[in-house]
DNA sequence: TTATTTTTGACGTACGTTCGTCAATATATG
DNA sequence: CATATATTGACGAACGTACGTCAAAAATAA
């Protein structure tokens, strides 16, 4: 009627509780028949460890390292706030929080290199593109540290997994929503990114793009404009495009400086006021939503990707299997009523 | 620097271990004078419980009855299959699920009335209102069984919390889009409801007509169109109405029966298509999404929901503190682009 | 065959908690 | 004061697993 324990698993194989043990715990010192008969039995049983009873044993703790931009983003502060509160709260871990310049391929490949495997058995980071880091990745998987990227990936790295939402989906459904937005008003769209240098920046354009076209063809859009997530340059440029441009009815903002484009929108009359999606739920957007500023925001739910990196990590080190379904991070959309 | 155990509780306290596992659990036969100083040394410690520990010596099974309405309803079936997989999955649990005929309330109380406190430790129902119900409910929190409400809550009765949506803000939300969708095209607005003597399509209700006519006066709306929940007789009298009505340019049903919108929709040449939203992603509305259909679904994340039930079920009965964050279920917009 | 190495078993202790039993106090009651 | 009752302590077994030590058995090499 219970679960199937070890012993069960050994009587039924035929060994010793020990050699159970080794197998299970991946020891040497058992012969590749004897494993099999081990493995029959665990199989016959439906034995599957109780990982309870395995961490109260061997007094495991999870270390686990997050290595994040540092600077003044809000979205990564938040994220980095949610480590904090998150590891706290789950039993046997423990989560450090180290941050590095933003965008620096150097500092973020160092920091992997100096992550001590003696007291670190899991590392998350947000992934700069370059070939060193891929380097660094690899060398850190190679002391036997469990890595996943976070919000920004790696890919064909030594990266576990990935954990963040779909760029390109997400560009897709700004589309979607804005195009539906505009489509019996006539005008064009106009398109703020960040730099187009940045991997993120450029899927979610190709899938604006892609939406746009495919969807809604009657619908222009206007040459994407670099404000370099920075809301002053924002503000500054969107205005003047704003003034350049009377008939631009639908605004999709892709990077940060969401306080730039409500600056650029609050200049002018009621009657132009374009339909507004921009990316990233924070205090400023949430506030924008409700008056009436922006009409949609596109999120990811931090709260939900580092408790997937956690569990992720946790089950990386144990060896265990994962879940594909758990792990998904969707692409969320706000509106002033939906809000949490 | 390790947790605090119960030995260091003990020590601290000036008490036996005895006397503290006597505290921590409740039993009879301590001083309060006692209790209180295990209480400041349990705080003074900041002592928590090593849950994994005490399960694996309490051999702890958390037995949970979910009360489930029955019939063929696409989406409830979901939840069952949810709460089958899922507690099968977690550690120390098993669920069972009853169904009981939908909307009855005798049957729902009789149900509750005969749960054996002797092995069963939660319930969750899905809540059918009338006081024959919050009776029940009463008995059976009498008998120390902890119960939450699942999808439709029983305000103002013994059940501990309730795992589901805002309906009114789903409504809201509704409105929020299909304002603007409808935005700069003349024309009504169509509305089909299950039976607006439902708790849930009420409140839907409510809150998109509360959006509609303080954000979007511009628009009119039909009065409501009632299916019960039916996709033959909603298909019939959606198609009735729309020859009726030639200027609807918007649809939101906020009950079952996406079929039947589906199929009246499918009758009208493409430059008379309206927007649509409707309720819950099912096999049936995703397809719809897709091909264009359906403009946009409001969902609740059922998976979400049964995982949430069961962790405040658990929490309930270990008494232990929740956090109120982790309990919310939102209002989930898809688009056919960012469907899961 | 004997010596050597590899593989396996037996056993004990530990993790933090629960729970039961029995004895030892302390406190209240007459 | 003696007795009854309430409160506390000491102890041990158990939950399922990990892990270390030592010895026994089996397989292999010489």
């Amino acid at each position: 009627m219970s679960r199937p324990t070890i012993h069960d698993v050994a009587r039924v194989a035929g060994v010793s509780l020990s050699t159970v043990d080794r197998v299970l715990n991946g020891r040497e010192g058992v012969k590749s028949a004897t494993q099999n008969r081990v493995a029959e039995a665990i199989r016959q049983l439906g034995y599957e460890r109780n990982i309870a009873a395995a961490n109260l044993s061997r007094k495991r703790r999870y270390r686990l390292l997050f290595i994040l931009p540092g600077g003044g983003n809000t979205f990564m502060r938040g994220l980095e706030q949610e480590v904090v509160t998150q590891a706290g709260a789950r039993e046997f871990t423990t989560a450090t929080v180290t941050t590095v310049p933003a965008f620096d391929d150097t500092a973020l490949a160092d920091a992997l290199r100096h992550v001590d495997p003696q007291e670190t058995d899991g590392v998350a980071l947000v992934a700069t593109d370059s070939a060193n880091v891929r380097a660094a990745l690899a060398e850190l998987r190679a002391k036997g540290i469990a890595a996943v990227t976070l919000v920004s990936d790696l890919p064909s790295s030594q990266r576990q997994r990935f954990v963040g939402i779909d760029n390109v989906q997400a560009g897709r459904t700004a589309a979607s929503l804005l195009g539906r937005f505009c489509r019996w008003r006539p005008g064009r769209i106009a398109l703020v990114a960040g730099s187009m240098l940045v991997r993120d920046h450029a899927e979610r354009r190709l899938g604006f793009e892609q939406v746009l076209r495919s969807e809604f063809p009657d619908q222009e859009v206007l040459p994407p404009l670099e404000g370099f997530d920075d809301q002053e340059i924002v503000g500054d440029r969107l205005t003047d495009m704003l003034a350049r441009e009377p008939d631009v009815v639908g605004i999709y903002s892709l990077g940060a400086g969401n306080r730039g484009v409500a600056r650029a929108i609050a200049s002018l009359p009621p009657e132009r006021r374009p339909s507004v999606v921009v990316h990233e739920l924070t205090p400023y957007s949430r506030e924008a939503l409700l008056d009436g500023t922006f009409d949609a925001v596109i999120h990811q739910d931090t709260a939900r990707e580092v408790k997937v990196t956690v569990e992720l990590l946790q089950a990386l080190i144990d060896g265990m299997s994962i879940d594909p379904e758990g792990q998904r991070i969707g692409v969320e959309v706000y509106l002033r009523d939906n809000l949490p």
